[in-house]
DNA sequence: AAGCCGTGGGG
DNA sequence: TCCCCAAGGCT
């Protein structure tokens, strides 16, 4: 590829981008600080990007939405304590983006006088934010000129301007200047222009079956001119079965059930005579409810070891995503 | 600085 | 079915 139509690419893609990305980028709620501002708070966006670090849209939508009725500002958030953040976050995932967003509360409560700060560097301080959430939400929420890059945006610059199929697997100082370079001076443009190459990724140049007769600078990718070449590696896919992820998993699912202490013996090993959430001759179960009794049933269904299951259930506690009384443990 | 950390929808 | 992977961060 030369350079010349490198150069080419690089003036043309803005717009044609940001037309497409006007005309067919998805009314999000926490989309605002660009032209069709729905007035959200840069605490709404800030909760979508924690939301957002790994989850689907599809999925942060409705908890997104409960989110924000129930925590409307950070200080909202703060005076309650972490597990009920934990609780609230439900199935979206990695569960301790609910406690660092809860800690990124207390923070905002405790050092920036309730308001989410608005800049990356500040941002960057709160936990659970890093290179990326902190720029995202410097840029959406503040209406700031950052380079704003995520696995969409990588991936959309690898192929576009690199002509690969994917990027490397780490984040490097190339594709950093090259994101930098592609940022538009214009302060309100680049805002646009980091929504719209993000949203390319997601519904058009995804990493699987990408849709490039929909795409509006099919034309000047050079992975398409290269003919689609395959990517240089094969992702290393992580493992999940028998991992102590799908162990804990298995455990949060429980507590986040659970109204009253779940007995540490009951993680540990399934009750005599006890056949699973139908089971009869279960002592005293009852206090649980069929949801606690379900999820402990796939618990011991995966038939872990009983030293992984300490291991798990001395993980969680130390990792604060569980707490244990006498009674037994909780979320 | 690779590896760990959840969950579920779609190909 | 199984496998991939999604607006990452932290150690």
């Amino acid at each position: 590829m030369s350079t010349e139509i490198t150069d080419t690419s690089r003036r043309l893609a803005p717009r044609l981008i940001e037309d497409w990305f006007l005309a067919n980028g998805r009314d999000l709620p926490w989309r605002t600080a660009l032209p069709h501002s729905s007035g959200c708070t840069p605490w709404g966006i800030m909760i979508s990007e924690f939301m957002l670090q790994q989850t689907p849209v599809i999925r942060v939508l409705p908890a997104w939405e409960a989110w924000m009725n129930r925590w409307p500002t950070p200080a909202d958030l703060a005076a309650e304590p972490a597990s009920e953040a934990v609780r609230a976050w439900g199935r979206l995932g990695y569960p301790r983006r609910a406690q660092r967003l809860h800690a990124a509360a207390v923070a905002i409560v405790e050092k920036h006088d309730g308001a989410v700060p608005d800049t990356r560097e500040a941002l960057q301080e709160l936990p659970g934010v890093g290179a990326y959430t902190s720029a995202a939400i410097a840029a959406f929420a503040f209406g700031r000129r950052e380079s704003v890059v995520d696995t969409n945006i990588r991936r959309v610059h690898a192929r576009l301007f690199s002509g690969k199929a994917l990027p490397a697997p780490s984040f490097t100082a190339a594709e950093a200047r090259l994101a930098e370079e592609l940022l538009p001076e214009d302060r309100a443009e680049s805002v646009t222009w980091n929504a719209a190459v993000m949203e390319l990724g997601a519904l058009v140049c995804t990493a699987r079956s990408p849709k490039c007769e929909e795409c509006p600078v099919a034309a000047q990718c050079a992975w398409l001119a290269a003919g689609s070449p395959e990517p240089e590696y094969t992702p290393r896919g992580q493992a999940w079965h028998g991992t102590d992820r799908q162990v804990r998993g298995a455990i949060l699912a429980v507590l986040r059930e659970a109204g009253t202490p779940v007995p540490r013996e009951l993680f540990l090993e399934r009750p005599d005579g006890w056949d699973g959430p139908a089971g009869t001759g279960s002592p005293d179960l009852s206090w649980g409810g069929s949801g606690v009794l379900h999820h402990l049933d796939a618990l011991h269904r995966l038939k872990a070891p009983a030293e992984q299951r300490e291991r798990c259930l001395a993980g969680l506690l130390k990792d604060g995503l569980a707490s244990e009384s006498d009674a037994g443990l909780t979320l």
